[in-house]
DNA sequence: CTGAAAGCGCTAACAG
DNA sequence: CTGTTAGCGCTTTCAG
């Protein structure tokens, strides 16, 4: 059980302090060696190493963190965990903030805005160095001009703040994704979109409509395989029905199959069916999914790199991945 | 950016100290109501509270943490947080850890042990209360006796430790999924296994021999698709044919499944497959997979109060979940 | 090249 | 009911 009730300070651990009467030199210089610096060699320095290694010593990251107002973790604030998507954007932070000597902390919020406010503030505390928006929004009450080179968005572009944001383009990859099926030779393309009032949602639309012309509308889900699976069922009740569909995410597709089969259809026979994001389950679908890849890994390397260097995210490139759930119409 | 060179301690940032001046009170009645410290009471914690609204004032976690010995951050240790499975658990950790006024710290090792030691020494320098474990095995260096009450395993037993463990009884679990083939009419049950020198990986073999007997070898995989697809592969070169196989997760269900239909079988009909976990895909692959349901997001919510509360965590129901991957043989 | 001392922001005796 | 003071463990001037 953690924090009992009477507090022992310094509850035993080696401090800096026990290395430095081990080796018979003072804390200063403890704490230099242990900084690498140059003033620090030879006899005296390999005490010092010889105590910590003695000892197991590591250096409190508490202490340090409040006298160097820097805490080396990052904060990534996420709908849910349990969308693989956003996972292995995660992954992707997580090995690019290790290699610097960062830790992350994840903060999956299920689009509560009292979470990811009450989260957020972690980043004002001294907790976090770094916050790394994959919410499409900036939480309540956070001054993100105040917090400049903080904070960085991914993903989803976050509309009326000056953020640097790591993302793909979007509605042409929307484009490239409709305009696979039009060369297949669909002509009735529906779009099961993302929840309405969402970036990602507006601007895959945005490409859809570029595709297909006109004004039909799409019907919206919430990125789950749930939705996916009754905005299909809505989808199947249009008459003429469509030939193909395009998804705003690879688990509305999965839902959508399931509806296709569940009515009797065949997928792509009857109907063809289109993705976003590649997630590793695209793959094993069946049959399995055409879909547009995000590089989830590089998305993460580019959201440390932008909070550690400086560098400004670039957009990156996305691909077509064609699998069996798309064909010529009516095969 | 992060970290300019030059740094400019309390860069600015409100102290209690601020609100001290502003409320006329010292940092002492500041710190006292903050606590809600009966002894601050009327006009004063009126005034200590308006100054709190009007900056925007939150605590400094470092400087707290440092005081009082604790930083009310949970880290959790597992192989990928791209396993949904893994992700569940950790959604249940961070739902019941921030209803405790906890964070969550996530460390995806990827199965490197020099990435867990370094993390778990997280432990040992203040940023962290407590870890949870979902690796199977203590990070080396860290000892386990002396930190007593802050470690806690997951899912995994971890063997030759003596940890509070949250899990489910696998190899029953296992027995469980096999007897509902048996029940079906199946007798050539062949098992996809996770990695060997896996403990979870030996009780669901334990499980799975207990019902079908006799000495059939198991195909070990990792617990991914593209292993279980493999896997897969390889049980159908064995003459006769297993009519049924149970497999030690849903991930590799999945890749079984294709490798099935790949080969031009019909699940059930040819085959039935049955996994474990029921992470949320199971129930939209096709066929829907019968499988074996953890309570994911209990287990993290045990975990915590085990660590939090010191309550000894539970040996949690598992349920058998029927859908269309299992059927008779040969129908 | 090394040490003494100050202080990061906070909490908790201890006095009053 | 409130303030003074010491100190959590570390880094970094400033002296020597």
């Amino acid at each position: 059980m953690i924090s009992p009730k009477s507090i022992e300070p310094a509850a035993g651990r080696t401090r800096m302090e026990d290395i430095a009467r081990l080796a018979g030199v003072s804390v200063s210089t403890v704490s230099r060696a242990l900084a690498g610096s140059p003033r620090v060699t030879g006899d005296t320095k390999e005490r010092i190493e010889a105590a910590v290694r003695q000892t197991g010593y590591v250096v409190n990251q508490v202490a340090q963190g409040l006298r160097l107002q820097r805490s080396r973790q990052l904060l990534v604030l996420l709908p849910t965990i349990a969308n693989p998507f956003f996972a292995e954007v995660v992954q992707g932070i997580e090995e690019a903030a290790g290699a610097a000597g960062y830790g992350v902390l994840v903060g999956s919020t299920e689009g509560d805005p009292a979470r990811e406010a009450v989260l957020a503030r972690q980043l004002l505390t001294g907790v976090v160095d770094g916050l790394v928006l994959l919410t499409g929004r900036i939480p309540t009450g956070l001054d993100v001009g105040a917090l400049a080179g903080q904070v960085v968005a991914v993903s989803e572009t976050i509309e009326g703040a000056d953020l640097p944001t790591v993302s793909i383009d979007n509605t042409a990859a929307a484009l490239d994704a409709v305009n696979h099926l039009i060369a297949l030779g669909h002509r009735r393309i529906a779009h099961i979109a993302g929840p309405p009032r969402n970036v990602l949602t507006a601007q895959r639309i945005a490409g859809w409509r570029a595709a297909v012309g006109g004004e039909i509308a799409p019907v919206f889900g919430d990125f789950t395989m749930t939705s996916g699976e009754a905005a299909m069922a809505s989808l199947l009740a249009r008459s003429p029905r469509p030939t193909a569909v395009f998804c705003a995410n690879d688990e509305m597709a999965i839902g959508a199959i399931k509806a296709a089969r569940d009515a009797g259809l065949r997928v792509p026979e009857d109907l063809a069916v289109i993705g976003f994001d590649d997630i590793s389950f695209a793959a094993f679908t069946y049959p399995p999914l055409t879909t547009i890849r995000q590089p989830r890994r590089s998305f993460g390397a580019a959201a440390v790199a932008a909070l550690l260097d400086g560098h400004p995210p670039p957009n990156l490139a996305y691909t077509l991945i064609t699998r069996a759930s798309t064909a010529r119409p009516g095969l």
